[in-house]
DNA sequence: CATAAAAACTAATAAGCGTTAGTTTTGTAA
DNA sequence: TTACAAAACTAACGCTTATTAGTTTTTATG
């Protein structure tokens, strides 16, 4: 066997995987280049094609992953009981465990599922409406049982999901506030608003 | 003159920025080719070095020119009399217009800031950070005078700001709502809540 | 120690990139 | 019509890119 995994028991390719999340994010997919990424890790580009297929798969690999995390975490809470406002809290506490749990990876599927080829970009979007269209019907039903406010559903949703999004700007601020109370304040503004 | 302006009473410089911000936030500005953009307007890529001066000098236009705009109607708002929720309000309904105005242009300062090329990306950076502090300062000033909760400042800013920049997806959606009702219950989610 | 597989290496390819130089075409004004 | 400037063109430059082929080194197993 040789260099590249250097720790862990995953395999060389999920080292690789890795390392590429991290700069994907740092310079965007497509200013960054295979010889970077090999550098970072210790070894000349071409043997990364020992491991991967191709650069795209890298992007696909991780977007995929992202999107699929947050499916199966859908899935349990579509079927857990508990009203809808709980539910929605829940979701919203899991995109911040997220965001601060797979940092790079989260990012990059944000930031750079644009560079996916077809038929991934396709597959990609719609995964996401789908999402978005759970995300819809969860605050239309909050709507119908009096729950939440009379709101345009799409408009709530897409608020909720670009709030949580912008943590990834929290990564060079988080000296001052515990991830809990961060946690608390956003579900509290986003659920209960900010006027007192 | 010559063929590369067509319509409308800006410079064949201006022209070129527009169509530069269209394909930047289409494809990224990594991703987008001096060759690609002159295809778009209708020109060889080196004919477009009789007007520009660079890549990059495109995109720190684009970034620039947005960066402005903010910082100037900020300074409106600050100096402005009303209460801190208003002028949140007021604020975050620029954020919406500037969104749906000049959408190519926010969309690329908002994605590709990351490219530009020192000093303008520190430059850049922080202008944004003496935006975000005014508006942790606003929000301050809102819970000493008890007009807002006692919240993280910071964690409200980013909610705000994060929410608003959320509507670049709102283009593939504007059919069924008005940009009215979208600002107002925007508005409405981020200073009250979504709790009935 | 021998063997085989895994993973590194060197070298090269073809394509695309931003940009420059030099030249020709186009449009305006005298 | 002539003269000037603006803006287009063609052709090329040096560089970087992802990726492949072929070879050698490393590592694990018998």
């Amino acid at each position: 066997m040789a260099k590249i995994k250097a720790s862990g028991n995953g395999s060389r390719k999920d080292a690789i995987i890795k390392k590429a999340a991290g700069l994907f994010r740092k310079k965007g997919f497509a200013s960054s280049s295979m010889r970077e990424l090999a550098d970072g890790i210790g070894v000349e580009a071409s043997s990364l094609y020992n491991h991967i297929g191709s650069k795209s798969e890298l992007l696909q690999t991780i977007c995929f992953k992202v999107a699929n995390d947050f499916n199966m975490h859908l899935e349990a809470v579509e079927s857990s009981g508990g009203n809808c406002i709980s539910k929605l809290e829940n979701l919203i506490r899991f995109h911040i465990h997220m965001m601060t749990a797979q940092y790079d990876e989260v990012f990059v599927a944000n930031h750079e599922w644009k560079q996916l080829p077809e038929p991934y970009l396709s597959n990609f979007l719609s995964q996401r409406k789908l999402y978005e269209n759970a995300l819809v019907d969860m605050i239309s039903t909050g709507i119908d049982q009096n729950e939440i406010k009379d709101i345009h559903p799409y408009v709530a949703v897409l608020t909720i999901l670009s709030a949580v999004r912008g943590l990834e700007f929290w990564h060079s601020h988080k000296k001052n506030v515990s991830i809990e109370k961060l946690e608390n304040d956003m579900v509290n503004h986003l659920l209960k608003g900010l006027t007192r």
